[in-house]
DNA sequence: ACAGCTATTGCAAATAGTCGCAATAACAGA
DNA sequence: TCTGTTATTGCGACTATTTGCAATAGCTGT
């Protein structure tokens, strides 16, 4: 509750409103800090609160969240999902596309990216939350990679049993 | 047809097979190639050329041809966007958070990134498809923008007409 | 050209996510 | 504390995407 007072702030700061779905939603969030959560899960455990909170509102407010950059939206192997921004903390993500792993890392590695862009481009990129994708160390050994073009392929062979 | 040898090749080496449906595919994406197409408007084009294809069909096939990197898949502000991945001219994507316009960027701005996520995580980046977000020039300056804490906050302070 | 194997498809049913709208509840101001 | 304004919510309807399964059609080998 008192924990919620920079959030309120932010919220009145910008016309929005503070309330107890938000709040429910907040909870869930940083009971969850360092999680990924699927809107599903985000539901059930908001509701395991606040009884009756809607899909639409889950929907609605991580949609809110996300623009206030108070979650991060992270589009991984298995869907969308969805963690409270960790203060301190900031990393981005990596998704590998043959095991489907996400792999934190840390900021400072897209300072140059950002640099060069907005000198290039006068682009502001935000670092705090994005997901690139390709292949991790252990799959990368483990996986006969061959060519196409300037492409990779995928390893898979056969399919079935 | 003879166009989509490559294609071909690619599949077979893979186990897959080159079906009706999915040169209809290939054929509606390179006649747009360049533009970002959504689902919807992939189905519609589709099945002008093979009348009765299903939408589970199309969800399907470009959930493979992203796979193998025969598309590119592209999160825009609209919504989730496809377009068939251009040779020869690699460019990557970033997103105005603020107006939501997709900007192109050529893929030589991530080698840095990509050279150091190899040799640090050993993590392998695919750079032909990646979508970040920020804020573009207009919006830096026509949208007067907050502090709160480390983040950048919307600009919007009253809501309604 | 034919036969067998199995990847692929359409269909239907299940999920997931979105949207308009009237009722509700934050909140700023008095 | 009370009041007016309007952001927000729940609901129902709607659209989008996913999934299981039996029928079909590529493809490899003969
Ligand atoms: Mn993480
Ligand atoms: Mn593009
Ligand atoms: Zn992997
Ligand atoms: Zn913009």
């Amino acid at each position: 509750m008192v924990e919620f007072k920079d959030y309120l702030v932010l919220f009145r700061q910008n016309g929005y409103r503070l309330t107890s779905q938000r709040t429910a939603l907040l909870q869930t969030l940083t009971d969850h800090k360092g999680e990924h959560l699927s809107a599903r899960q985000i539901t059930e455990n908001v509701r395991s609160r606040d009884q009756n909170v809607d899909t639409a509102t889950v929907y609605r407010t991580l949609e809110l969240f996300t623009k206030l950059h108070i979650v991060n939206e992270i589009k991984g192997a298995t869907g969308i999902s969805y963690q409270i921004v960790p203060v301190g903390d900031k990393h981005n993500h990596i998704v590998c596309e043959e095991c489907g792993t996400t792999f934190d890392y840390s900021s400072q590695y897209l300072e140059g990216l950002r640099t060069m862009l907005v000198q290039d481009l006068r682009f502001e990129l935000h670092l705090e939350h994005s997901t690139l994708s390709g292949v991790c160390e252990q799959c990368q050994t483990n996986v006969s990679l061959e060519q196409y073009g300037n492409q990779r392929l995928l390893s898979r062979r056969t399919h079935g049993t």
